[in-house]
DNA sequence: AGAATCGGATACAGGTCTGTATCCGATACG
DNA sequence: CGTATCGGATACAGACCTGTATCCGATTCT
């Protein structure tokens, strides 16, 4: 419950998140120094202590803001389906765009999950992340179902898994083989045709909610 | 083209790799000082600067290991095919055993990869390296055409790539969900009939060699 | 056996990074 | 307007790690 001068404050923390997104693109995730974020912030390494507790803190909240872009995107893509012939080749291909931003982020992460490996600790934090980030997605994709009028017939959260999985995978490959193969396209192309075989219509007259 | 006392040199070289590999293992490459890796070897950084340029040479030294451990095994099935009824399946159930020191090398490999992205100059070395590797690769493929009475209709070099791409996806994938997924089973699964698909018969009287 | 060389140990110089403790100007609030 | 607090800067202590230069015992070859 801070109550000073804590306009400043948010201005610092994002000039630092901002610093430390175009480092780490450069330098990796080990090469970065908080010496070097802080300067790129045009700040000293006391204003980064002062707004985080370690690098890892630090990766933490940029992953927090990364998730919360995701769900933002595929929840608004949801909210908007419309009644197109495969209405759920449409979202993916409206959702999943993946950009340099995008590319960065996978590399960051890719380098942090090892990390994590070595790292007990650090590998609970980052798998309660995860853990986090899956539940959003299976509310998600419940809401999808809902959407197209089918109720699906296997684990959401298997489902939310497999999602993320094909959406790396094909993100990887099209990274060591850059112009070979779209990084969406594995996804837009294999998805759709899956989720409709794990899912069955709704009878015409059972749409009632429940939590 | 020493002649002095050469016949400590193996010995000590050896030593190094073999704590070289222990210490990657545990703590990754960029955990991995060389004063620890010359310690567990029970020996100094002098041996080591002695033996070694740096720890990307190091590292480079255990590829050419892995790759010829991969090159032989591959080879080997390749000379052992028996006539049965799916060789290529039989092949792969034989040459692609994933165990403990194939995941630590998976693990260490991509954090290198991850390394050499930022570093141009080693991402060259590593090219050449994987581009050398991939030749192998191309020879046996072509053994294995011949010795299954087929004649490839694709590209070898492509060809090559999409078998590594796929036992290394499906490596990655086995790491992150372990005991959800065998990780050999997407490249047995899939690959002997990807290999039909991309060649034919060759025609009875025509077998002729040509290199 | 002696000379030349080799291989590894030791010592040195330099650089980088982290985390903490302390300080001081600025601001909000009474 | 004065005071308490906040936020960032500065300074400090300590830990590593790398690469090189030098040294010395051991060994091969003649």
């Amino acid at each position: 419950m801070p109550k000073g001068l804590t306009k400043r404050r948010p201005q610092t923390t994002a000039r630092l998140l901002e610093a430390a997104q175009e480092t780490f693109a450069e330098r990796g995730f080990y090469g970065s120094s908080i010496e070097v974020i802080s300067e790129r912030a045009g700040l000293t390494r006391g204003a980064f202590y002062s707004n985080f507790r370690n690098k890892e803190e630090l990766f933490f909240a940029l992953f927090d803001l990364h998730a919360q872009r995701v769900v933002d995107r595929l929840d608004q893509a949801v909210g908007e389906l419309d009644a197109s012939d495969d209405p759920v080749r449409a979202l993916f291909a409206r959702a999943v765009t993946v950009d340099a931003a995008e590319r960065r982020w996978y590399l960051l992460s890719t380098e942090f999950t090892l990390h994590a490996i070595r790292h007990p600790e650090t590998a609970r934090l980052l798998a309660e992340r995860d853990r986090a980030l899956r539940e959003q997605i299976v509310g998600i994709l419940a809401r999808l179902f809902a959407r197209i009028g089918r109720r699906p017939t296997a684990d959401l959260d298997s489902l939310a898994r497999l999602t993320t999985a094909v959406y790396e995978g094909s993100l990887a490959q099209s990274l060591v083989e850059p112009g070979e193969l779209a990084p969406e396209e594995l996804a837009v192309t294999y998805l759709p045709p899956l989720f409709d075989a794990v899912s069955e219509p709704v009878a015409p007259g059972e749409d009632a909610e429940q939590a």
